[in-house]
DNA sequence: TTTTATTTTTAAAGCGCTTTAAATTTAACA
DNA sequence: TGTTAAATTTAAAGCGCTTTAAAAATAAAA
């Protein structure tokens, strides 16, 4: 194992020099430069990482939280997510590391993975309308970013989409077809996005002089089972021709869209014409909703699209920018497909 | 910030005594232990992990490293994986630190991540047939585990699935049918499980006296567009009744077979009358076999069952248990579905 | 009570690097 | 050539913890 004072002795130098040789400072001559790199690459000197985080008190390491396996139902979206920002950390010679919330005790492990001062920043995703781990962050001082935020107008920094906006473009297309009816499939209500999401559908809703049913609004966790049994609970008595039978949904996932597909086949409930179906997309490579039967309709905005900004947000905080003058709100856009219709009085 | 040394202080005791304590080490007197353990709580107290990783001479972290991003095509099935592992791996108090590959100099940053010290112990998956890590890993004597394996015989630690066993299933199902001309969608070649498959596939096509057309193997990334690609090439004249016309296909993926369906069906070939399909199935939670139109057999093997076992097993590795008696070689179920037909001879 | 064995605590070294402050060498100028 | 300034190099401290070897305190045995 060559260390770093072992290299020193065999150039007859000093570690403080060949430590700036090999860190690139300016104060050091060509030649011994030169020859410190050669022994260096010859001895097959790595410096041992632990060893400078200590020293350094930096670990060019960000951390991210993983939920626990079993509440990942909408994981596939994570992993090239993972993968993207690892690698834009990578360009700025940061790690990722991941810490998997302890189920039950996510909190506390949070709070170690944070002080352990393993890392020197953290990502957090898809926070909780009343999010604790912010509020620890904050309370620490430590350096994150957000992907997505608790509330409207907040000091730190995130990256977010115009879930609100996305919403609304759903509704305001919606009523423009003559829906009415309009019901809201949307993730579990303590993600903060979820709340936004809300927030701009009944806002809409308002503005277009639309009521809303009660049952209109369910919160599901965003996958294919629970957007099958979302539909199936709206549409059991779907030829009593009531009130309650929604004549087009708006889904906060892809997946749920795709269950609600799958019930209404089996129903016999045509997409595009007895129901319209709009649904968020975060665009993962494994569900195209171009390929849809029929294509679905969606408001779009890529998650990849949030690698980069995320990692070069939390890299920018740690090397000194103010973290309020990081916000970032990606738009959405509305992509109109096959799924949609016109309203018809005699459908359903 | 509290360090062990202000704790000490605090307590009047030395750090020693206060490290054992926090460390739960025998020989400290109960009250002592009592005294520090309140200390720490009401101090806030957390041990800086880069100074333990120093001193310890072990970081407790365990690296694996990703593809660049664009290569990422197969990556959904890893978020699911990478959670499994970090949470298995945060059982024995093991986070698991992501090395992202920098393109073009793939090999050499693997190098510096395994030899700065930074983790324990490394998880490698889907090696190549002449796979540089892994020689490397075995020539610095560095621990590490391998999802798959390079050849039927090594000596390092791996949990490979029956690869070559899942081909010949197929085959040999697809012969029982009647089918002769068999092809094979296979993944790129260079990958160690493609060859086996591929070995598998050949063997079986042996023992039951079958040919095979040169065009009938092809190795292409395991995506959407290349099962489509494929199909397309292997269908352009399907009229034309030639022995170039495969019957039945063994994709190497879901994602393959699936656009080899999105192929069929614009092509009005009919998949289990015309057409004999049959995939490996990860079993990723997006695509679901089982819900293709018609349900398409596979030969399956949860990608998620191997979490546990790498996870244990790097864990087995750092605790002295030799590599050699950690070899697991799981076993791949055939899911017989509508996909698959009888070979008529008029068919096609 | 003294001695010996046992339990508990401490002092100090060391992990391998960075970095400050001081020392040395080299270059520039008078 | 003697000074002063600038460029290089070094000695040494320190990052915050673990761990070895020695010391101190307590308990057991004589």
């Amino acid at each position: 194992m060559t260390t770093l004072k072992s290299l020193a002795q065999y150039l007859n130098l000093s570690q403080a020099t060949v430590s700036r040789a090999l860190n690139g400072f300016p104060e050091v001559g060509d030649k011994t430069r030169l020859r410190v790199l050669n022994a260096a690459s010859e001895l097959g000197y790595q410096a041992n990482a632990n060893a400078r985080k200590l020293a350094t008190g930096r670990s060019r390491m960000i951390g991210i939280v993983l939920h626990s396996p079993d509440e990942l139902i909408n994981a596939p979206t994570y992993v090239e997510e993972l993968a993207n920002i690892s690698h834009h950390l990578g360009d700025s010679d940061y790690d990722l590391l991941i810490n998997s919330a302890r189920k039950g005790k996510a909190l506390e492990s949070f709070k170690r993975f944070v002080s352990s001062r393993a890392i020197d920043g953290v990502i957090i995703k898809a926070p909780d309308v009343n999010d604790e781990r912010i509020k620890y962050l904050l309370e620490q001082d430590f350096p994150f970013v957000v992907h997505g935020r608790t509330d409207k107008e907040v000091d730190y920094a995130y990256f977010d989409i115009d879930n609100e906006g996305a919403a609304s473009q759903s509704v305001n297309l919606l009523a423009d077809l003559g829906h009415k009816r309009i019901a809201m499939l949307n993730a579990p209500s303590h993600f903060a996005f979820s709340a936004q999401r809300e927030e701009g559908f009944k806002n809409t809703m308002k503005e277009r002089g639309i009521d809303i049913a009660d049952s209109f609004i369910v919160n599901r966790p965003m996958a294919e089972e629970e957007g099958y049994k979302a539909a199936i609970e709206w549409f059991k008595d779907k030829n009593s021709c009531s009130d309650l039978i929604p004549t087009a949904v708006v889904c906060s996932s892809v997946s749920q869209a795709y269950g609600l597909y799958l019930a209404a086949k089996e129903l016999g409930i045509i997409i595009g014409k007895d129901l319209s179906v709009i649904a968020h997309d975060d665009v993962i490579a494994h569900l195209k909703t171009e390929n849809f039967t029929p294509p679905l309709a969606v408001t779009r905005s890529p998650f990849t699209d949030s690698c980069k900004p995320l990692a070069d947000t939390i890299v920018a905080i740690l090397s000194g920018v103010e973290p309020k003058n990081l916000q970032t709100i990606a738009p959405v856009e509305l992509v109109v497909r096959k799924s949609i219709g016109v309203a018809h009085q005699e459908d359903i």
